[in-house]
DNA sequence: TTGGACTATGCAAGCGCTTACATTCATCCG
DNA sequence: CGGATGAATGTAAGCGCTTGCATAGTCCAA
């Protein structure tokens, strides 16, 4: 069973002339180690190639030194810049990134969150802060450290890193209304258990409700991919009465809908106005490029792995739900009117 | 030290009345245990809401159901879809995903090989074939089973599943050169450790040496990102003589000439034609859409998955380099002269 | 009835590492 | 010079799980 090439603590103490407990020190606090020894170890550590076995030391330590991160998926452009930022703060602190993703759907996530914590992950990336309640017990009973990205929850105590969905969809619409624009349409994604989406219509609503005149001639809910989008937009336009714009619960749904309003013939801005949400790499290739929200995803990802490497020792009363601030991007999307 | 919350084997054995071996072989192969008392075992599982300790089974086990992945980054949605792909394909196959980044830099690619297999990884996804001799040395020494993607090393024997990049750098020039285009100009990413890029460029040349009267007036390398793209291109425009054609080694440079062409007011393909690589979703949004190389991004990521968990059990003389196609996928960007 | 074959379970030895505690040894001060 | 002090190192007891082997029990054929 023994896997005879990978050499142990002990046979690098054997190589040495020391016992494994001075290796140990001298890999995880050198500083109790005398020079000479230290040299002598690391020569024999060296040689050998030795690399301290993971299950040998989670065992013995109770902690693994890896975070897992589940998201709905990486094919996003938006998740994935945040996870980079992610990793690239963990690995900095030599930590390493476990990776589930949800497909969007409650119960993947579940098992992903299952299946990172039998992994060992000290804690968790999650996005957004809607769950079945059978999520948030297991979440509980396991005292699972975590870290909610991408919203940031008035209610509720876990720590989080994000941004106001409800308000930003609000502003947008704001924006969108300052421009003139009285006929709204709206496409999101699916809604139910996605509280980021949810919230960023709550928010357009909210806005229309506001401004008098303004109305909400229809809104369309479908999957992130311009497809399904560009269908929805085609559903909103087949009506008698006709938006002067759309606006869209996220920048793939935008391109989406501006892919099909070319086709359809109808020039954007000139025709009708789309707006976006994130601010992906999509928005700026467009033409025109897309006025949207801009989401600050690597600075999200950086600041959740920021907080759950210092939740251990956290004192409790401190904060920890941190929002940070979107802005509007205003490019060639949105005419005045 | 212990953590008094957590369950552990004994404390499930105590309560169903049996021995800690009986739980374990009731976990890990509930054939061999009768059936009361997996039932009870069941339960007392259930009651105490028992999670095996994941270092005390890679401890035992010698393995820990984790395999890690390293890309050059998840900013690249080229990457990023992959890896959905590869993560998807593991977790079916209840595996996790470890995920290291090296930003196309070896020595930070090796540092995350170690790291990664520090944390226990069972097999290693790479990218590309080309390492320094340090970090060969080190799979070799440690015998990590790997395998290579995004390519399709002829030497060498490591597992590999991608596609050739030079067939293909070599396909979509004389794909160009097909159009009639006799004057190039390249853009590509930065070659020097990163052989699909070079492979891609090496191909273009191929073709290009192949046609007579076919030349290429200039050749920019620059990093991933539009911004430099689009200063490549415009570099490449100030010369005297104009290329008809530049051919991007990736759709994000492709991107970003066609945005820095729109700024110099040049048309394109009526002025200039663009091509790119990788074909992705990018490449549908621009106007024109860009006339690119299709990698079949999402199979690469479930076959190497595929590879890599079936590694253990492989016999030696299996062939194991999957070389995948890719197609020129014809879209608006390419101009017939 | 008895022995053999088989099944279900228990026993206990690790797996490789960390760390509390013990030991050794040099140093320094009264 | 002797003992107190403290630094450097060694000893060994786990951490929680798996698994080869031993044991006990069951069934059946001779």
């Amino acid at each position: 069973m023994r896997d005879s090439n990978r050499p142990s603590l002990e046979d690098v103490a054997a190589l040495a002339g020391v016992s494994t407990a001075s290796i140990s020190r001298c890999i995880n606090s050198p500083q109790k180690v005398a020079e000479p020894t230290r040299k002598r170890i690391q020569n024999a550590i060296e040689t050998l190639g030795y690399v301290p076995h993971f299950g040998g030391r989670a065992l013995a330590r109770n902690r693994t030194n890896t975070i897992g991160a589940i998201i709905p998926t990486m094919d996003n452009a938006m998740f994935a810049s945040g996870l980079q930022a992610f990793q690239e703060t963990l690995s900095a602190a030599r930590v390493t990134l476990l990776v589930g993703s949800s497909n969007y759907d409650p119960d993947q996530e579940f098992d992903a969150i299952r299946s990172l914590l039998s992994q060992g992950a000290d804690g968790l990336l999650l996005i957004g802060a809607a769950r079945p309640q059978k999520t948030l017990a297991f979440l509980t009973q396991h005292a699972v450290p975590h870290v909610l990205a991408w919203c940031c929850p008035k209610t509720g105590h876990s720590p989080s890193v994000g941004f106001d969905n409800q308000k930003s969809g609000h502003d947008i619409t704001a924006h969108v209304l300052a421009h003139g624009h009285r006929k709204l349409a709206v496409i999101c994604g699916l809604r139910e258990g996605n509280d980021r989406a949810t919230a960023r219509v709550l928010g357009i609503k909210q806005a229309i409700a506001r401004q008098s005149g303004a109305q909400l001639l229809g809104l369309e809910e479908c999957k992130y991919s311009f497809e399904e989008a560009g269908a929805a937009f085609a559903q909103l336009l087949s009506k008698p009465e006709k938006p002067s714009a759309v606006i869209c619960g996220s920048d793939v749904l935008a391109v989406g809908a501006m892919l099909q309003a070319h086709k359809m013939g109808l020039r954007v801005p000139e025709d009708i106005s789309i707006t976006g949400f994130d601010d992906i790499s999509l928005a700026r290739v467009t033409t025109p490029s897309l006025t949207t929200v801009r989401v600050p995803q690597h600075a999200m990802g950086r600041k959740a792995a920021e907080v759950l490497l210092a939740l251990p020792n956290q004192e409790p009363a401190q904060t920890l739900q941190h929002e940070l601030m979107t802005t509007i991007v205003d490019r060639g999307t949105l005419a005045r009117i």
